[in-house]
DNA sequence: TCTCTATATTCGAATTTCCATATATTGTAT
DNA sequence: ATACAATATATGGAAATTCGAATATAGAGA
């Protein structure tokens, strides 16, 4: 992947919040990161798509939800990258992660609230 | 600044190299920069305008040069991210270096070739 | 099978980005 | 003042991006 493309998969308020998200939870669903950024479900949807496509996501199927985590393969740069990105928005994403906690019936999978 | 917007000055080929350049020699003028990247006048001037309206550059004039160099009051992160960026790409950008070695006529104030 | 839930995709419209070309501005030197 | 060099900006159009709305698909369970 091409640097301007990885920088341009960030540049997109959508889409930074969830490889954030996904950064900080290890693996999302769809479901969840919906709920999280108050987002409509085919918005979530294409913007995940993109960034699978891209090689910086990668999705797995259980049962009827997919989860979404990032690719294991990433270049350590672009990692890195990212890391010090949520350290530094930190508190920006906090309100996401509090739509998260609240949210009920969450999908059985995920790790505990607030953790 | 956004860190949204912040990634999308980096998503742009020709401002990415032109960062990237600049962080490594710290300071360049439009001329240089045109040179180096084999890129036409306005164009490189076009993008240093929009990455100097976003503070990301700052630049001062030294009779009829203008030169560009990263605003000394980015934040750490950003920083941070620019030199991981550089190091991962410095391949790539090398060629560009050449491109400003063998220059002639470079503006006086210039830094000491290839150093 | 049918239904429900979760997710993905398609389509068209609005917006934004990017560029080449032409032109304007600014500073230096004569 | 005039000329030239360096830089900046304006214009118009092509291409890319983004979105909402509608629709399609896939799996679970009755």
């Amino acid at each position: 992947m091409q640097a301007t493309q990885f920088f341009k998969c960030l540049s997109d308020e959508t889409r930074l919040k969830t490889i954030l998200l996904i950064l900080h939870e290890e693996e999302l669903c769809v479901c969840e990161l919906t709920e999280a950024l108050k987002e409509s479900q085919p918005k979530v949807s294409r913007h995940l798509a993109q960034l699978k496509n891209l090689s910086l996501l990668e999705a797995r199927r259980q049962s009827q939800w997919m989860y979404y985590r990032l690719n294991r393969e990433l270049p350590e740069w672009t990692l890195s990258v990212l890391e010090t990105t949520l350290k530094a928005q930190k508190d920006s994403i906090q309100q996401y992660l509090d739509n998260l906690c609240c949210m009920g019936d969450r999908p059985v999978r995920v790790a505990n609230c607030c953790d």
